[in-house]
DNA sequence: TTAATTACTACTAAAATAGTAGTATTAATA
DNA sequence: TATTAATACTACTATTTTAGTAGTAATTAA
């Protein structure tokens, strides 16, 4: 059971197109380079979340990508489903790949858990996800100024 | 994100073992004819469930395993876990593999869900899940009771 | 017309998955 | 003690998935 590389690099992407909201398309280069991912693969990861509707696209020279809606109208459930498409064991979509299913506890199982991850992933919007980031990132400064000024004494 | 094979078979498994516990060991022939999966493969699966402590193994003729604890004292967190090996993301547990961890805010939210998967799993026992199985083996039954008597009408 | 971007398609190396196969070890029993 | 039947262990393999790379086409601002 492991995120792939793909939905984590998509929501990546996502809370680049979130911080930028506002301001207009931005380049898939620039989101590339901040991320430190491939821009080919981002190429390849966008489409499908252009797609569902999540982001908007322009062509050409000073095209580039920008969310479709608000940061906070956007939830991880959303981009990662996209992204993952499959669910956690076939036979929850499509029940005729088991003949067990009538009768089959760890399937309930199996779709008791999946809805609490949908349930956990909807709970967080790309809104406060960067949030997060921004307090990580500010406790992170903090915390290496204490150590620079402990070092000089 | 799906469950594995390795991971489901060996639920089913245990839920074998469970259904059996108190009447000694049981062949694992018999598990894999009951539940329609490759004894050799339930061969490797078995192994690190006995491993962790969960099931007692006994060799040679009138051998077999069996449940090491009562059934409702054995979840599918534990079982899941031994099963699938990794975490949702590798930076879980081996944070110096990513240099993104003091900042990374989605970092946060794949340890959010992964406990949010660990509570699910541990909040559901064997005793619970045979509950569940025959549950719904007697629904059913009844089910197609009443399909019989009504196509004879 | 050119430059810069997205859109699309095809390909590929590496890893993981889901097994199979065979041998060694152990223990009950005839 | 030989046989039989079970687990234990190791090695191998075909298939699928993953995580990309590469190249070209389409589009648009300047």
């Amino acid at each position: 059971m492991k995120i792939s590389a793909r939905a984590r690099y998509g929501v990546r992407l996502m809370m680049v197109l979130a911080r930028n909201y506002g301001n207009g398309p931005i380049y898939l280069k620039d989101i590339a380079r901040e991320e430190d991912i491939s821009e080919k693969y981002l190429g390849q990861i966008i489409i499908p979340l252009r797609g569902a509707g999540l982001v908007l696209s322009s062509r050409g020279s000073h095209g580039g990508y920008m969310l479709a809606r608000e940061p906070a109208e956007i939830n991880l459930r959303e981009i990662v489903e996209i992204l993952e498409g499959d669910c956690l064991v076939r036979c929850i979509k499509d029940p005729s790949t088991c003949s067990r299913v009538s009768t089959c506890a760890s399937r309930d199982i199996w779709i008791l858990l999946g809805g609490k991850i949908s349930e956990t992933l909807g709970s967080v919007s790309l809104a406060e996800l960067n949030d997060i980031g921004r307090e990580k990132t500010a406790k992170h400064r903090r915390l290496n100024a204490v150590k620079r000024a402990g070092s000089k004494g």
